[in-house]
DNA sequence: CCCTGATTCGC
DNA sequence: GCGAATCAGG
């Protein structure tokens, strides 16, 4: 599998994002845990978190393997990394928090009568009222690059996920058309109202039970 | 053992 | 340039 631009695009931006190597291997598709590695450093990413990294333990005995078990010790080891490291992170100076919780004012009376959203499978939730929003895994905000390619361009890509539009995935990971659903986010619910109707079954009356419709992965194609 | 990233080196 | 093999730490 070669290394279009597209496909080193995604190396970078998962990469950055700090997903695993496997991780990126998979999604990429065709490619094994090494090549992103190997692939990553001639790109010139560098090492984020990696337990075997920090500092210097030892005199590290490089791995002389195949050829001239025996040779003279070359001091092979490379030049310190030049000062090109400090990641620039836009300062947009706030940790702007999502609307989400802007949409729950502080409602100090309860004349408001208890909202309950059901879904189309049945299942309810609890009105904002009565659950204080898990905001902290709140992510930092983070500049996405453009659409490098204008077959993305409609799409919605693993970069544009965010907590209010729908990841519901169309077609399978590693598959040319492979996107994301993007329609608003039935709230509450990490997918739309009509995927929130594929994700959660209501369990029916014994009798009117229907077939469930196909999930994500692991049944025949949805779409 | 599993995982992780780093590094080397034949191709 | 690529990535399997190998290393080393958790």
């Amino acid at each position: 599998m070669a290394w279009t631009d597209e496909r080193i695009d995604q190396l970078k931006n998962l990469w950055e994002k700090g997903l695993t190597a496997s991780q990126i291997a998979e999604e990429l598709g065709g490619v094994s845990r090494n090549a992103v590695i190997g692939k990553a450093h001639r790109l010139g990413l560098k090492s984020r978190p990696s337990p075997v990294k920090s500092g210097d333990s030892k005199k590290k005995a490089a791995a002389v393997k195949k050829a001239a078990p025996k040779a003279p010790p070359k001091p092979k080891m490379m030049a310190a990394e030049a000062p090109a490291a400090a990641a620039p992170r836009p300062k947009t100076s706030t940790t702007s928090i999502p609307s989400s919780i802007a949409s729950a004012p502080a409602q100090p009376s309860s004349d408001l009568p208890k909202v309950v959203s059901i879904g189309p499978g049945g299942f309810m939730r609890q009105g904002p009222g009565d659950q204080q929003a898990p905001i902290p895994p709140a992510p930092p905000r983070r500049l996405v690059p453009a659409k490098p390619s204008p077959e993305m361009a409609d799409k919605t890509s693993l970069l544009d996920l965010n907590e209010r539009i729908c990841r519901w995935p169309i077609n399978h990971p590693g598959e040319a058309d492979f996107h994301f659903c993007g329609e608003a986010v039935n709230p509450g619910f990490p997918y739309c109202v009509e995927h929130c109707g594929r994700a959660y079954q209501a369990q029916l009356p014994r009798g009117v039970r229907r077939p469930p419709p196909p999930m994500p992965f692991g049944g025949p194609r949805v779409r």
